[in-house]
DNA sequence: GCTATATTTGCACGATTGTGCAAATAGGCA
DNA sequence: TGCCTATTTGCACAATCGTGCAAATATAGC
């Protein structure tokens, strides 16, 4: 494991590590379909600027994805790239 | 998914999501025996208080477990725990 | 006892991070 | 066009974090 894998991993792992943002995430694993910015505001008790930055965070890090529309974004949960890297750190 | 649930699992990822500290983990988790602090050391570059340090955090989360061998201590990776925690994660 | 080595702790520092607020941007709709 | 709402961005701030160094602690071996 070379030293910018190594970060990519730790990167992965710390957008995870943290409270609001791992709640963010909680919360789209559990609806089906993808859910705007506004909506998740409420599962979390702050600002929608914050979770505006933390789903950015998510979204630097392929833990979720997004289509615009209109102006809104409709957000999900990457599943699937969520859960083979996690796999894939259990080795 | 209660809050403090979320909390524990943001700190465990927390804990991993940290160059040093993954470093430390992976390095673990090559060696088959265990190794003291001094040993690991070697493997990040950083003063011998730090890796203590981040060993202390990784022991808190039970991530890494350890004997004392006189004034030694010897490291090494729960490998069951972390990957439980990983796989369940990856629901 | 004394010395050498392994580990921890106290302190200080700079860097990063999470946050709220206000302003800016973007795009729907009348 | 003008208004309304969703989202982002700039700014400031407090809190946390990673770090190195020096001192303290612990323990093996003489």
């Amino acid at each position: 494991m070379n030293a910018a894998e190594t970060q990519k991993t730790a990167d992965f792992l710390k957008a995870l590590g943290e409270f609001n943002r791992l709640s963010l995430v909680y919360e789209l694993c559990r609806c089906e379909s993808s859910q705007n910015a506004m909506c998740l505001c409420d599962c979390c008790s702050v600002d929608a600027s914050v979770v505006s930055r933390h789903l950015k965070v998510l979204a630097e890090r392929d833990i979720v994805t997004f289509d615009k529309v209109g102006r809104e974004k409709s957000y999900r949960l990457n599943r699937n790239e969520v859960a083979t890297q996690l796999r894939e750190l259990a080795d």
